[in-house]
DNA sequence: ACTTAATATCGTAGATATACGATATTAAAG
DNA sequence: CTTTAATATCGTATATCTACGATATTAAGT
């Protein structure tokens, strides 16, 4: 069992669910703000903003960088990441759009 | 370890969270389009409309009741689901400012 | 070369989500 | 009261997420 059916839906609503996916914790929440405000941030400035340890941190950041909301670039030693903007509107279209939808019955 | 650290974080980017778990399977944003084309929607008519079984649609359903975007109310044999408004536009609000701040630096 | 520092990866563990079939519950119909 | 129908719950299996400490990797500094 824990056949995946996500594959059989829309691939809009795919899209929609693998970018909530991306804003399921609250420290991925943190973590995108963070990276429009300050542009870009290391792994190490983020793990001493957030109460996690840097192993969590770094696996957050992967998993952003999954889903396509991020980038990560090395400098020296540093890995900076930085918001992946076409993506962002990308899923800032799809969730307005939902939004929409439920707002408004008219289809 | 699994310790919940979620609790740690704003209880603005908690409810973010929250809410995007709702929106986490395609499932469940399709179950949302529904209900809001239709104003409610049995768990049958549901499971009709879905490549999933009853069992699985009855979790789901389950599921975003929990999360407060959805409201229950039987008739007879039957169990109508239908949108819980205050709350999708509360979710509304709160994707709207994290669309905002991701979009413009500006704080 | 050696050390230090930043990050990533590994191994592990518990929690939760997804999925199903089987069964229980409950309301209506006969 | 028995049958039927709609839904919920149970039991179970797999997958994924969250979390950590320990370790590996890698670049820079000495």
């Amino acid at each position: 069992m824990a056949i995946n059916k996500a594959s059989s839906f829309s691939t809009r609503s795919q899209a929609l669910s693998e970018y909530a996916s991306a804003l399921m914790h609250p420290a991925k929440v943190t973590i995108l703000e963070r990276l429009s405000l300050y542009g870009f941030q290391s792994c190490g400035e983020l793990t001493d903003a957030l109460p996690l340890a840097q192993s969590t941190v770094s696996q957050h950041l992967k998993s952003l960088t999954r889903s396509g909301l991020v980038i990560m670039e090395t400098s020296g030693l540093k890995s900076n990441y930085s918001l992946n903007r076409d993506n962002v509107d990308e899923m800032k279209a799809l969730l307005d759009e939902l939004m929409n939808k439920l707002s408004n019955p008219m289809h």
